[in-house]
DNA sequence: GACATATATGAGGATAGCCTCAGTTAGGCT
DNA sequence: AGCCTAACTGAGGCTATCCTCATATATGTC
């Protein structure tokens, strides 16, 4: 074993090592989630993504050798970090009534995804990439395990449908971005859709 | 009234007279439909679009002075089509029940986007034109009065907020393609929760 | 046939965007 | 101070895409 260090170089992406590098990744990722948002992968450039972090253009490419590279780095953090809160919410919800669990869940994905909609945008990418099939599978089957372990037990099959659902069913109001009043009332009027189902 | 067929013809675009032109149309507006919901507005070419269609680049834009204004054509005439559809559906329901109207909503919208993805495709472009504001807003409006005369009448605030909710549940099953079985499970699912809450 | 108009073509101009690279600056360690 | 490496820079190469235009063919009318 000759070198220690090397591994995960292939010739150009570098992995920030001091402080000053880790800020500016954090920068440039949140400026390019911004964009994604507001203009969608394909109608952001480079130079925008950059000069909204306030960084030269060499430097994005220094820590991300590609604009796909780029997208998939938000997009891993963000899932890693609803990972963590359903794994979480799993541990809270043992036992639990569906119900409780559906209100539960509704609070988890509601907050992620008003605080996060890079996610959402970049999970939506046209194409079909193993990376973004694995994410959603992901979600999917740590949802479905939350309503397969209430109590009572929903069946398989519909835990199942319910974890493609519900994730859905969040992004409704996240379009009404004016209408404040609308967004809560749609809001409420799902959870009670899911309560009722549920009862 | 000197010229009694001017009107919109401002300096490119032409509209076909002759079969064969409106054949040509047909086609690349076909084309196009089927090469956004494949890859996206901004993935796809207009040069690939031509291609598919079996026309010269030239003649394209003989038709349609731009990509945009291709992408509105297709829409404006799937959004003219489901208005229409919805016209017929609110005189077929004056006084049904709620669960009833929604179950013939359901029934419509289901097919519809279906059959014309591109409608979703291109409502959903990022940006917020006008014209897709319009759109949007007459759908809205259609299906907010569907509710609103059903007997008994829903509030108008909880219809409005159906109509808002009702397009968007018709989309998941929508994007489980591969798996037929999960996504009629998936349909009928969202049916029910629809029917348990107007109950 | 002669004329007019709709339809068709595809090389190329103009522009924009991704990414490279040769070199510079900053920060820490001995 | 001297050195090493991380961090940084932005002009420009290369390619891809939108759209134009000068020209050609088909279709209809008299």
């Amino acid at each position: 074993m000759a070198s220690d260090k090397a591994s995960s170089n292939l010739l150009k992406a570098r992995t920030p090592q001091r402080e000053r590098g880790r800020m500016r990744v954090a920068a440039l990722m949140a400026a390019g989630a911004e964009l994604f948002v507001e203009k969608g992968f394909a109608g952001t450039t480079m130079t925008e993504i950059a000069a909204r972090a306030g960084a030269a253009i060499g430097t994005l490419y220094l820590f991300f050798p590609t604009k796909e590279a780029l997208a998939q780095a938000i997009l891993k953090e963000h899932a890693d970090h609803l990972s963590a809160e359903l794994d979480a919410l799993a541990e809270r919800s043992v036992g639990r009534a569906p119900t409780e669990i559906a209100d539960a869940l509704f609070s988890v994905l509601g907050s992620f995804l008003a605080d996060r909609p890079a996610y959402s945008a970049v999970l939506d990418l046209p194409g079909d990439d193993a990376w973004l099939r694995s994410v959603r599978a992901r979600r999917r089957e740590q949802i479905a395990a939350l309503f397969a372990k209430a109590d009572p037990p929903l069946p398989g099959e519909q835990a199942e449908r319910l974890a493609i659902i519900v994730p859905q069913l969040m992004r409704i109001p996240l379009s009404l971005l004016g209408e404040r009043k609308l967004r809560d009332g749609v809001l409420e009027e799902l959870r009670l859709m899911l309560r009722h189902h549920l009862s």
